[in-house]
DNA sequence: GTCTATAAAGGGATAGAC
DNA sequence: GTCTATCCCTTTATAGAC
């Protein structure tokens, strides 16, 4: 018995099941050991494949790895977008961005992620738009929102929002994403270290975009 | 005619000449293509010489490799240290580590390394390690120390000047650090546009922890 | 120390049967 | 579509003559 509707153009079920497997092996792969040193053998091993099946949907490397990635980026967006912009006062407010986003970089699928972008960008130049408009783009764009309209409230003075919002996130991670990145974390991902780092960040951005007095 | 003095145990100049020459093309192919991508017989026939000669300094790819990133780590240091942190207030000092700074960030050289450095550091803990103490820590230190004067004398008001170096240095490089990696810049480093983003940081800075009135 | 030549292994991609 | 088996090239590293 057959429960396929049979549209002509669909393939099996069992056919996409195996797309999806080779799908989820190659982001495993490559975002553990980068573009270069993941091979084609072991991403069909992950997948429980044949390498001939992961050629048969893919024609070849790069365009697996291209639809892989822009997929994680889309992923690492989520990971960011989750968060509400809630809370009375723009105090509150950065408090929870800056958390979020002080989270989101050091979660360690957005720094293998960043690792195999970085390293690949000028040979994907599409793929480096792509993380860059997923990335921090979009996140800046939505703090910048957020300071426009309180600026237009009076409870801000942010008369470039979006200069304001890239002092912001670059106060933030500046140095913590450096210390994750190579390995030099020594203690700063501690709650109440971080905890520090977001007040810190958010202080000095009152006393440069605060209302005036 | 030999006017090699001729220590017994110093090399002959040649076998030295052809060192460097081995390790100045292991540079020029490594930052070009990566660790993965470089492979030694494109180094050895950039430096002229051959393969076995490249194995006869260094034992693998992995401590050639070592020996380059380290020095070149070495090198980006001294592109940012070079500048004087000259002028008589903290503003235009602030404008002259800043300009330094953001052109220290955007040089091809510095993204070239910034780019392996970042995809080898899970592999190559010690490197990684190296790059951070060069690029962002002893930057960081160096303006923190500044910042520590000015506030002893009452010109500045940095109670954490750690965290205020951070602070300065995150605003000027979080968004074109990303344009650059990314291939967005997209006009953003032009000169008028640098400009314009270091006197923002600057004015943004001094709101923060200029003196209190 | 330096060279030419080669070994040994792993990579991406394909052929052909089912 | 999927598999097994294979091609062909590149890679790191080594052997042996000079």
């Amino acid at each position: 018995m057959n429960f396929n509707q049979g549209v002509a153009e669909s393939p099996p079920v069992r056919t996409l099941a195996k797309r999806q497997a080779v799908v989820a092996a190659a982001a495993q792969v490559f975002l553990e050991h980068g573009y270069d040193s993941a091979s084609m053998d072991a991403i069909a091993q992950v997948a429980g494949v044949s390498k001939q099946t992961v050629y048969n949907h893919f024609p070849n490397k790069e365009t697996l790895f291209a639809e892989v990635a822009e997929a994680q980026c889309r992923r690492f967006l989520e990971l960011f977008a989750a968060t509400e912009m809630a809370g009375d006062d723009p105090r509150s407010v950065l408090l929870t961005i800056g958390h979020a986003m002080v989270q989101t970089v050091l979660a360690p699928q957005s720094l293998r992620l960043y690792r195999i972008m970085v390293a690949v960008a000028p040979q994907f130049a599409g793929l480096g738009r792509a993380f860059f408009d997923m990335a921090p783009r979009k996140a800046v764009r939505r703090l910048s929102a957020y300071l426009e309209r309180e600026t237009g409230n009076g409870r801000l003075a942010a008369r470039d929002p979006d200069r304001a919002a890239e002092h912001f996130f670059g106060m933030l991670t500046y140095n913590i994403h450096f210390r994750a990145l190579f390995g030099m974390l020594e203690g700063e991902d501690a709650p109440e270290r971080i905890a520090r780092r977001v007040l810190d960040a958010v202080d000095a951005f009152l006393l440069a975009y605060g209302p005036r007095d």
